[in-house]
DNA sequence: TCTATATCTAAACGGTTGTTCAGATCAAAG
DNA sequence: CTTTGATCTGAACAACCGTTTAGATATAGA
């Protein structure tokens, strides 16, 4: 699974074959196949499994606070978590026209009621007077987007720790939907 | 080209055979390669081609005013510009990784000179005090990814206009980044 | 040590891949 | 009407695809 993903991330789906796979940890196509039953569920799994996780560590964040704590909460959490897997990361925000339909309205799935909290964080702050977005919906797919998006830049050679990626993201997040 | 953008849109460049791009406009695979060597400049063609095209739009835009006012103006033509031509933007951010070193190193440099002028936007806002950002060069790719996703979940059938999409991402991001 | 089970290899399956090429077909120019 | 050059077909090429399978090998329990 770690070398599929690892394949994938890099060169994508389509373009790893499942003799690569195998050669990657030192067997022969076949034998993997004593593991899976074909390579679409290979992909559903770790995609599926990426979205549970993330479900689950978010889970168990504190649920409670002002809106504006719960969105800072969000905001460092979906930084750190991201940074730290950025494999599973690529290959389930990229990979999603490679699922077959049913797999994909499962993760599709997973991945709303990610949206879905972020959304009613930004509801309850304006409910509260504490935030301001002119459209919740809209807002809590541009902040993931943003927040997201980090991963495409950030090297941990570079010159930022996650700490400071994190405070500049949340200063840019926080005024982004200020009253 | 227009066949290949298509499918290489809704399915990945890997994933898309030459006989399939044939069909699509109604030839024999071979028939291809008498306007393209091979299927790799057929991508680049399509890559580069597009991110040209964005630089040269951009470069109609004036230039003047203040660096609120060019924030502005930023933020609304890449809205419009991109929502305008989803199958292009969705290839040329997902393909990266199909495409040679060398190919890859071209896109890189024209897409580095498009994500330099907002940049260079924030720097002058700060400068004249009129904006903020902690780290420019993070503010202007959390603004690009923020901006750039909005072709994800946009629909030209859905309940917003591209006018209102963009008045909606206009005040995040200026709120984003003010003093 | 014998047996049962898990795991692997090596080969094979039918099908697809990007690309090439000889020859057919077409359109336009002389 | 003939010629030229562009364009296309249809077949072929070697290589690779995901997957299956028979049989070899390893592992662990009785």
């Amino acid at each position: 699974m770690e070398a599929a993903l690892r394949l994938f991330a890099r060169h994508g789906f389509a373009a790893v074959s499942m003799r690569q796979i195998a050669a990657e940890v030192g067997v022969q196509a076949g034998a993997l196949y004593n593991y899976i039953p074909d390579k679409q569920s290979l992909l559903f799994d770790l995609m599926r499994g990426h979205m549970e996780a993330l479900l689950a560590a978010r889970a168990e964040r504190p649920k409670g606070g002002s809106a504006l704590a719960r969105l800072e909460d969000f905001t460092r959490f979906h930084i750190r978590y991201h940074l730290a897997r950025p494999d599973a990361v690529f290959v389930s925000y990229m990979e999603l026209r490679s699922l077959s339909p049913e797999n994909f309205a499962v993760v599709e799935g997973l991945r709303r009621q990610y949206e879905d909290e972020l959304e009613s964080i930004l509801r309850a702050g304006e409910a509260e007077g504490s935030l301001s977005a002119a459209d919740p919906r809209i807002a809590a797919m541009a902040v993931i987007a943003m927040l997201t998006g980090v991963t495409t830049w950030y090297r941990a050679a570079g010159r930022l720790t996650v700490d400071q990626v994190e405070g500049i993201y949340w200063d840019m997040v926080r005024k982004s939907v200020s009253v």
